[in-house]
DNA sequence: CTAAAGTTTCAGGAGTTTTTGAAATCTCAA
DNA sequence: TTGAGATTTCAAAAACTCCTGAAACTTTAG
């Protein structure tokens, strides 16, 4: 019952906890991922699983699977309290770190994966030998101009990452036609 | 049943399609679009809409609803066969040109509601008078830290979508605790 | 104007994702 | 070692999204 003494936590915090939310859920995280992050980044002081459930009507469970995913991506810390048994969790601040992580990490991998899909596929096509060699080199050309932008795309992502300024223009300015 | 005139669909033509699509999936999109964009973009002729559906094994409602989603988007181009009645369908080809429209339709959209429901969000905060206005400073200054961070993506996004180079820098470097 | 071909719309169903609630597990104090 | 509090796990339920199939609508040829 100690959810009397946190008090405050006000409805417009609540309002920024889903709009916080939404934008995640946009990024490919789960909603109550960003509520729960907002709630604890507008917390003076670490809260424990219970109150961050009672405030978000979340069950025990979902607390649980959503920290935990959250510590995973180093959005949350967990915190101590001296003489509280549970655990106690605060956000991550440095939200351009979190951001660059989650580049590095998913996007990053993602963008390869494709690359290599492509690569793969291109391999599978069958030779130039069949009756219409013209379709074949069509759809062998259109093969590399998208493996050559994801090869841009890469290279994007890597100089964000690593915090350098980005140029889009090569990948605006790319042909589209490869050849006649 | 003029499904035999199109010939050649390759099994590696439909991984790439899938491929495309799980990456557009991933990019806020349904999968069905991207897969269909790909069978566009590796076709050397338009396609009708009873090609797609029967090489990708949609029912003629789902190609039609993400057909026109796909044009809405610009990402796809009716197309006209001479003695021909229904409709044909290309690809846009220019990828770059593509990725800018949606980012400045929907990505920068998108950061300036999140800015304004935070900005309504601090205004809804009660006035400092309570009995914590520590607790209140302190939930107000992450506020207009959360807000800073958006305008700072928002300036980002408009230096994308207009083609200059950007400098991912000052985001990552933004201080995370703003007074004592 | 009528009929056939093509397309769009939409309610219902199928499939997927998320949440719950309860049991299992863990942790520490006594 | 035992037990109470706290957390994690997981199967089943709820919620949601997407697709289907059929009906309505549009367009064009005759």
């Amino acid at each position: 019952m100690a959810d009397s003494a946190d008090s405050s936590v006000f409805p417009a915090e609540l309002e920024v906890a889903d709009t916080v939310g939404r934008l995640m859920e946009f990024w490919g995280f789960k909603r109550p991922m960003g509520r729960m992050w907002t709630l604890l980044y507008l917390s003076p002081v670490p809260l424990g699983a219970a109150e961050i459930g009672s405030e978000l009507k979340m069950s025990a469970g979902a607390v649980s699977m959503a920290l935990s995913e959250l510590v995973k991506w180093g959005a949350v810390k967990k915190s101590w309290r001296p003489g509280e048994r549970r655990d106690f969790y605060e956000a991550e601040t440095s939200i351009g770190k979190l951001v660059q992580r989650v580049l590095r990490e998913r996007e990053l991998t993602l963008v390869r994966e494709f690359a290599d899909a492509l690569g793969r596929a291109e391999a599978e096509l069958p030779p130039g030998q069949g009756a219409e060699p013209a379709e074949l080199a069509f759809k062998r050309e259109r093969l590399q101009h998208l493996r050559a932008l994801s090869q841009l795309g890469e290279g994007l992502l890597r100089a964000l990452v690593s915090g350098q300024a980005v140029d889009p223009t090569p990948f605006l300015s790319m042909r589209d036609n490869a050849s006649s």
